[in-house]
DNA sequence: ATGCGACCTGTGGCCGCTATAGGTGCAAGC
DNA sequence: GCTTGCACCTATAGCGGCCACAGGTCGCAT
């Protein structure tokens, strides 16, 4: 009757995804559970199909999980104003932006640090000296605090 | 006789870290177990107290606990070449470098799915149809695999 | 002597998976 | 119909790099 349902190695073959983060995504709550053959495997629809792609998909733009889930939860309701998805990547953009700053920072320091090396002895050795450094002396870092990488 | 050994508290407050994550770093090996009082309280010196801050200032640019342990080992024996070092420094920020080109790539694509919301319904929203967008079309994106942020 | 804060160990949780181990289903070939 | 062998199943543990308890002990100031 139906179109033959996709086992779950079809889903992961189609989108790119692990089997067990399959499954994952289920027992996690971003994934609806498929319907089940009488063995027990999941039998999935194209919805399934079509869900997970969006969560991968989001997932390589860096959206969290969280965010993913939100978006989806969304997408299920088309009537809705858009102002909340727009939210939600717009928060985000500002998230990669940020942490684009932050490594931009670290870059400069890295690079600086590795163009004093003079390549004599760990003894005279800015990079391990610029490590050591406890007061941040030569330092661009702006002191303590995760990197927020 | 030697001078007053510092307590972990001390350690934990002239750099900045928090004492879990001290007592975290000798389990794990980064930092030497220090001798104990009677009580069986840690009591550090000031070489662990200058360790210590070697390790937040390498966490701080980055390095992983493996490279922050490789460059423990080279600052204890300053005789060797820092040829290692410096491999290690490289090496990082060639993946910071590529860190920051992957993010990027996202930045672009984010604010592009976000100028091209129109702020309707969700249904026209541009933001949500992108993310559904199984075949990449609207997409910089190069395809499947991790996004390693 | 007592109060209380800083310390102790041990355990579990966070994110987003990944990787086993040990067992069962299913479909294709004979 | 029977066997093979892969795909599937569940459950559990681990990664990095910590953070946050709980429930108890120590040490120092009063």
């Amino acid at each position: 009757m139906g179109a033959a349902p996709y086992a779950i190695g079809d889903l992961a073959r189609q989108t790119g995804t692990k089997v067990e983060t399959i499954r994952w995504y289920e027992r996690d709550g971003t994934m609806p559970p498929p319907a089940r053959t009488e063995g027990g495997h999941r039998a999935y629809t194209q919805e399934h199909m079509d869900r997970l792609a969006f969560i991968r998909h989001a997932r390589e733009l860096g959206f969290a999980l969280d965010d993913v889930r939100a978006l989806l939860r969304l997408s299920d309701d088309p009537d809705r104003p858009c102002a909340e998805a727009d939210a939600i990547a717009r928060q985000h953009l500002g998230a990669v932006r940020s942490r684009i700053a932050r490594l931009q920072t670290l870059e400069a320091e890295l690079a600086r640090m590795v163009d004093a090396c003079g390549h004599g002895k760990v003894g005279e050795c800015r990079v391990i000296e610029v490590l050591a450094d406890l007061s941040h002396e030569h330092c661009l870092h702006p002191g303590h605090g995760g990197t927020g990488l």
